[in-house]
DNA sequence: GCCATGGCTAGTA
DNA sequence: GCCATGGCTAGTA
């Protein structure tokens, strides 16, 4: 028993709760979710989250994308699906997935 | 294209 | 030991 009840660890809790701010029509790199999470180098901590637990905690996984500003998961293994959740939020992405950052970048407010 | 990075957990002892 | 990264560089066009 690693957990208790059911909670997660920390930053895990803080990442969670983050991807699930994210509101329509707004993306954020991995780097992004980490850094305000308090780990600015936990990016691939944050991908781990959105691997294991989008389907039970029903993230906006889709919003999530690299640095780069391009949709991470390779062909056929999710991009097909990423491009088009985030085409219905109405964010532009090319063929080669690349997302319109400059016009969605997710900027939380500070608090 | 390479390689260092961080946080968590499965699974062994 | 896994993971849906990131950032820096080599080396092509």
């Amino acid at each position: 028993m690693r957990r208790q009840g059911s909670r997660y660890a920390p930053f895990t809790e803080r990442a969670v709760a983050l991807i699930l701010s994210i509101p329509r029509g707004r993306v954020a790199s991995y780097g992004q979710i980490a850094g305000i999470a308090g780990s600015p180098a936990a990016a691939r901590q944050v991908a781990r989250v959105l691997h294991s637990m989008s389907r039970t905690l029903h993230l906006p996984w889709h919003r999530v994308i690299s640095s780069r500003g391009t949709i991470s998961l390779p062909r056929g293994e999710g991009f097909e699906t990423q491009r088009a959740l985030l085409m219905s939020e109405g964010v532009a992405v090319t063929v080669d997935g690349a997302v319109d950052v400059r016009h969605h970048r997710w900027v939380p407010r500070v608090r």
